[in-house]
DNA sequence: TTCCGTCTAGACATTTTTGTCCAATACTAT
DNA sequence: ATAGTATTGGACAAAAATGTCTAGACGGAA
């Protein structure tokens, strides 16, 4: 996800500047991220992220005007890593609907492609801040109908594409509020069986199975 | 939901003392968790909620021995609120499956029932504070288990059941992730047929109206 | 080597938030 | 009324967080 690894000086003694490590814009994006999602926006601080930097508060407003123009930089940052993904791949051909939904799947369990935890930070971060909210609404509004056009395209009507749109992404919802207590992966193992048979049809255990691989290969890693 | 209203000084001018206003330990209380519903814990803060009762700051130490006291009075408080209800109608006895299911919601629907921002709000708050986060995971497995026994009760397996219970309550989260943007109970509407008759078997009209009738009219006030 | 633009440390100032102390006020029981 | 307790305001202190300014270190180009 961070194309330079998170800088972490261990020893943040009076640091003679000799080989001295040079701080980007992008370490204080990164390190104000990670904050972001573990801690919430009211935790992402100048002093902290510097500490952890092993660099001084100071040099972060050669970066960033303001913590408030870092925090647009964050908004920014989000929309631009998580918003086309998953448009993009419930768009994808698939010839059967089970490969279809194992499409959109993937957008929320692998992690080069989408920051689950980044998603649901910046949705928590919105119910404080009507300008997130209103671009978090419009990243949901397009997500939906991203995966109703899937559903369409397999033949459902537009009423029944909708309902199954909402029932996979709100579930998707669901199985991040409740997230890391027990491994998420055995829950979806056992429910998603009978989200994609919702309509009666229980699907073929080979299909499921190709289904959850992916999930389980990613979760083990 | 609060036994004495919120109290809302519009002249904080400087308070002759007459007609003086008492406030309570409870009052404090309220407002905090007004606050940590709409705001986040992190802006829970002694000045903030002062001002809010019209009331000076140094006053709160007599109620509350810190900040952290505070917060963790806020911690017990949803505990008492939130923790025995869904278990309660659960257990309720019902003729059929629909209605079982039908007093389910109403403990997510009925805010004199159920605090639901409240329980999302402590969930947030979860994510930063491993003791808060033990005492969710056991309220969640709590509700599931209840949840669980309702549908083992109406004749499913152990195992169906415990997938619908999932389903149900993962849901029920997502729902409320998502929230505030458009009027939740068109969503859930048009949804929860699907998920009552997940195992094919669509429930009658007549059946679900009684079961919306509730929680539309809940939501219209 | 020197110069210049880039980046950083540290001092300083300000605001916000928490916590302590004590005198003063309001309320209750007598 | 009076005494005593419960509650509050305001002064004081300290810590945490943001923002500003300046001198100087670094590295590449002339």
């Amino acid at each position: 996800m961070a194309e330079r690894p998170i800088l972490h000086r261990d020893d943040p003694q009076k640091a003679p500047l000799v080989g001295h490590v040079k701080v980007t814009r992008e370490d204080w994006l990164n390190v104000a991220r990670d904050i972001l999602v573990s801690d919430g926006v009211a935790e992402v601080k100048v002093l902290a992220i510097g500490e952890r930097l092993g660099v001084s508060r100071s040099s972060f407003y050669w970066y960033f005007k303001s913590r408030k123009d870092l925090l647009n930089a964050l908004l920014d940052d989000w929309e631009g890593r998580n918003t086309a993904v998953i448009e993009a791949h419930c768009a994808l051909d698939a010839e059967t609907i089970t490969e279809a939904v194992c499409n959109f799947f993937r957008c929320f369990f692998d992690p080069e492609l989408f920051d689950q935890g980044l998603d649901f930070a910046v949705r928590e971060w919105s119910r404080r801040d009507g300008k997130v909210r209103k671009r978090i609404d419009l990243a949901d509004s397009a997500r939906i109908s991203a995966i109703t056009a899937m559903f369409e395209r397999h033949g459902f009507t537009q009423y029944e594409a909708d309902v199954r749109a909402r029932i996979l992404y709100f579930m998707q919802l669901g199985y991040h509020a409740l997230d890391q207590a027990e491994p998420l992966r055995d829950r979806l193992a056992r429910t998603e069986g009978y989200l994609l048979g919702f309509t009666g049809q229980p699907p073929r255990q080979s299909e499921l199975e190709a289904l959850f691989a992916f999930a389980r290969e990613k979760a083990r890693r």
